[in-house]
DNA sequence: TGTGATCCATAAATTTCATCTATGTATGAG
DNA sequence: CTCATACATAGATGAAATTTATGGATCACA
């Protein structure tokens, strides 16, 4: 009933070598099994596809028009196998990562570098979006993996979350409020000092509102930013006092631009996390990547194990 | 080692039906064959192609990749398919076809003409030119038959040749010429007439030399034509007496406009022949063509059978 | 005018391997 | 808890692809 497509590969091969004994040869098979196979194939597409006369075989008409087609189905095969060769020799392939802003200039940004290094011909698709916006399109198959920002604990069903490293925060003041510097304050006392921090839309917001309620403060920035890299300069700026993640001091710390102030209350703490889908297929390239990004991880003290966190 | 074809099917089927089951019905298999060409599939390009979950299965994104070019594959071989069934049907072909002017007004077309309007999908390229030329091309392969003015008895190696008719010649003559009506004329007493004939590059013109040097006379026409359709109308115009093919001077009989000139000698003649290679493939679609044309075949006394004539 | 080389066809033996039957496992749904 | 559905596995079976061996036709070359 239905033609075997080997048959037209033997025909492919045939066609193109131009006569059966090569065809065999190409084939790693004998000259009756071709003669066999393409007799079989004339006699199931019902018409004669070539003359076989001395030195070789010739097209008919009916076998030139299949193998305009029969053709162009074998090459795309070809090059399938190629292209898969190139995946699983890391030669090619495309990923998509998730990051926030501090992990991906923290994180992300050095090991990504190293893994292109050594596989260039992967393409890293990086998308720097809102951390709900991130965890959602990873589920949806739409990011592959993401490192991204979360409250301690964080977990959710079909999402694998492997803790990186935490998160730390810092309050820090420009000089014009250097009379903090003295001595340890608690949140309380730095309410009447007008604050630099995140606007409402993020989820680190929130996490911040609850530490403040928390320890009886109230979290309410008189200016408020979107990214958290703007904050520096704008307590640098006399501003107000702000609360940052760490990783964004340094600089103008060691210029002494800023201060740290110290702070009585055990200090609000974010966890930075590898995560991936749970039960979804992950290109053949990724497992590099997680393991490069999983070579940032610092040992730190879990309070409990969490799931997908390799030991 | 070389993976084959038919696992390539089974895998586009199983990723556009979206399950192993689904598949096997498709394919007109049982499930565990389908299970089973995929997992041989897998191991022999060394990478997962489905995630098998509950109700069906998804394509890894290797499988994704792989899908895209077997896709085309698979498209092109069922689109293969059914062109062959087209071409099978008549349904769909082209034929090349040489003729002369002479065979194709008066033999040709009105037969193609009825192939066409039972076949309209089959292309007819039809090939006005020089008999010599067309030979060479029906031997090149570049025409698929044709249909010709040659000698009696010619014949080609590689080439068969069908006589279907006489092409039977006349004397004739306008009005201006009336004095040669009255009795039979001898080719030599004609020779002091204006000859109006065919230019010396056809092959007609060889032989009409030839025939009337086996008279005694020369033929050296005054007016010479490339066409045969053209004498007729210089015969008209009086400019000389003309020897034509019978079949261009009914018209000009019928108006009274030439008369026939009755010649003591047995008359030039000529067969209109039907010839295509012997050995080459033809199309399908050309055998129902050659039986069209042998419609129009008339007994003639033949002195010797001719090869590759039908009985 | 043989002789060897080349290429396709054929026949019979062999072996492969694709497929089937039967059954098991997992997982949602009702 | 049971049913329905989908994939996995194992062993048996048989169709068919392949091989070996051989023959015939054609062509180049001496």
């Amino acid at each position: 009933m239905s033609v075997s497509y080997d048959s037209y590969k033997v025909f492919y091969v045939t066609a193109t070598e131009g006569s059966f004994t090569a065809a065999a040869q190409a084939l790693f098979v004998t000259q009756p099994s071709v003669t066999h196979a393409i007799k079989t194939l004339e006699n199931e597409l019902g018409c004669r596809l070539f003359v076989r006369s001395r030195g070789g075989v010739e097209l008919t008409r009916e076998g030139s028009v299949l193998l305009k087609y029969v053709k162009t189905a074998c090459e795309n095969i070809i090059e399938a196998e190629e292209v898969l060769n190139q995946l699983k020799k890391l030669e090619t392939g495309e990923i998509s990562i998730g990051a926030n802003e501090t992990t991906l200039h923290n994180c992300l940004l050095p090991q990504l570098a190293k893994y292109h290094a050594k596989y260039p011909g992967i393409r890293l698709k990086i998308n720097n979006n809102s951390t709900p916006a991130i965890l959602s399109q990873l589920e949806d198959g739409k990011l592959d993996c993401a490192v991204l920002v979360v409250p301690k604990g964080f977990h959710k069903e079909d999402l694998v979350v492997e803790p990186l490293s935490d998160q730390t925060y810092m309050m820090i003041a420009g000089m014009g409020f250097r009379e903090l510097s003295a001595r340890t304050q608690s949140l309380r006392q730095l309410e009447k000092y007008p604050l630099v921090g995140f606007c409402e839309e993020t989820i680190s917001r929130k996490e911040m509102e609850a530490w403040f309620a928390q320890h009886q403060a109230v979290y309410r920035p008189d200016i408020e930013l979107a990214t958290a890299d703007l904050i520096v300069p704008v307590v640098v700026a006399n501003l107000g006092i702000g609360l940052v993640p760490s990783a964004f001091t340094e600089e103008a710390l060691a210029e002494g631009k800023i201060f740290r102030i110290r702070i009585r209350e055990r200090l609000f703490v974010q966890d930075i996390c590898l995560i991936y889908a749970k039960d979804k297929p992950h290109p053949l390239c990724m497992n590099e990547l997680l393991e490069q990004i999983r070579s940032i991880r610092q040992v730190s003290p879990q309070p409990k194990s969490r799931k997908g966190s390799p030991s």
